[in-house]
RNA sequence: GUGGCUAUAGUUCAGUUGGUAGAACGUCGGACUGUGACUCCGAACGUCGUGGGUUCGAGCCCCACUAGCCACCCCA
């Protein structure tokens, strides 16, 4: 090899190719589908936004917000930042295009790069994927629930089992002031012996203190959201709870359930895969009712959640699950020689013209290395024109499984492959 | 942003108390008569992440930087 280029991938981000590709096209392509089932239509918005769109409705205090957006200056002096999620870009848009318009309520749903200045680990990357369904217009939590029961039902089609719904109700913004305030009365008691971060905890995330990993003997006796819930949103839980049973989607409730980002409100999910470790959440979600009006339109009930695609995929290999190749090749198609390079060129096009995927050989080569070519890229037959097949007006082919070969009349042999290959 | 571990051929790694690089796989070619996967033979490919320092001498020791992995913070 001569000297590799000295330019590298940038921190945090990755090359998608080969068997890796396969994974994402499985998902996408089963993720797709499953939303049409389920009635959405498919936004896609630009992949940045005005900066202030996200100061706005992700949250000022929010880490994302305060360390971890990629944010530059165009060259007309405007401050752009490359989106970090995909929620306040379906808000803008949704508002900008009066998609109210369409009929509430609207079911959107989403798939594209998100980018967060991070320090990269297994899960976590500084440009990552999420798939994200938006619902926009009921205030009903049958729309909670039936995102919920998308997730589930996604999941367990591309075959993952070994993961975890959680769901909370985070409660309206008073009962929750209310329940900061009781947090705050009771670890007021400890917080001298608490580990520095949680004393930062308690100042800026209190709820984040239920589920420190240090001082977790704190966390038992600590009085619970569900405990602060008012009617209504008591109400609205209990009705989730209903709705998800008799949808046959398993869950536990898990009050230490809280979503970093401050539009969300009551409902709140997370989706934790076992075998994941410590960027374990595949998917995480909940109801922001008071995001659309912060961002500037009439007040609209909305909820939503993510996916995070890198995550899946790797649950999908931790469990094992296969996934076929992207682009098999089916006929492999080698010559040697003038007129047959002819003939190649035409049964190759013919085979084309009945959707069979043919690689036709396309480089100066002998035969031997031709067919190690077809051999390495996981043919299933290679077919071989040389000058006594022209000769003879016959085609020989060859399985690449078993080695059998056959030769038959030029005329029978698009019928005869499409034949074999209907059979595998 | 904090902490720990790591960095040698395309890949996975070996390299003994510091004396200027090796294996396997892969790639390419040959044995093979127009025919791959098996076997045998041969070849190409590395300024040992980058930059400094210690030393007569550094892949091996020290420092900084960069990148990767893991955990924290936070999140998908």
């Amino acid at each position: 090899m001569t000297d590799l280029s000295a330019y590298k991938k940038i921190k945090g981000t990755q090359d998608i190719f080969g068997k890796e590709i396969d994974y994402w096209k499985y998902f996408e392509e089963k993720a797709n589908d499953f939303m049409g089932r389920y009635a959405f239509n498919e936004i896609r918005t630009p992949i940045m936004e005005q900066t202030e769109l996200f100061h706005r409705g992700i949250g000022e205090g929010t880490d994302v917000v305060q360390k971890e957006m990629y944010t530059f200056d165009d060259k007309g002096g405007r401050s752009v930042t490359l989106r970090p999620e995909g929620t306040a870009s379906a808000v803008r848009a949704y508002i900008e295009n009066s998609l109210m318009n369409m009929g509430s309520p609207i079911k959107l749903y989403y798939n594209g790069p998100m980018f967060r200045y991070e320090k990269p680990q297994s899960g976590r990357l500084r440009q990552f994927h999420q798939f994200g369904c938006e619902i926009f217009g009921t205030a009903d939590v049958l729309a909670d629930a039936e995102l919920i029961s998308i997730a589930h039902n996604l999941f367990s089609e591309i075959g993952l089992r070994k993961y975890t719904i959680k769901i909370n109700s985070i409660g309206k913004k008073e009962e929750r002031e209310n329940y900061i305030k009781a947090l705050k009365d009771y670890y007021g008691n400890y917080l001298s012996e608490m580990c520095d971060d949680c004393k930062v905890r308690y100042e800026n995330n209190t709820m984040r203190l239920l589920d420190c990993k240090i001082d977790t003997q704190y966390a038992k006796n600590a009085p619970s959201i569900l405990d602060f819930l008012g009617e209504e949103s008591k109400k609205d839980f209990e009705n989730l709870k209903k709705y998800l049973d008799i949808l046959g989607v398993p869950y536990v409730v898990d009050p230490g359930i809280i979503r970093g980002l401050d539009y969300y409100n009551n409902t709140a999910f997370e989706i934790e895969h076992e075998l994941l470790g410590a960027q374990g959440v595949i998917a995480g979600g909940g109801r922001y009712d008071g995001l659309v009006s912060e961002i500037g339109a009439n007040p609209t009930p909305a909820v939503g959640f993510a996916i995070g695609i890198e995550r899946v995929i790797l649950s999908m290999k931790a469990e094992g699950i296969e996934v076929s190749d992207e682009s098999p090749v089916d006929v492999y198609v080698i010559f040697s020689g003038e007129e047959a390079k002819k003939e190649a060129l035409e049964i190759s096009n013919e085979l084309r013209k009945r959707g069979i995927n043919v690689f036709m050989n396309i480089s100066s080569r002998n035969f031997s290395a031709q067919m190690k070519h077809s051999n390495k890229i996981n043919s299933k037959f290679t077919a071989i024109i040389g000058e006594d097949e022209v000769k003879e007006k016959i085609i020989t082919f060859k399985e690449m499984s078993n080695g059998e070969q056959t030769k038959v009349e030029k005329n029978w042999f698009l019928e005869i492959i499409e034949e074999k290959l209907k059979k595998q």
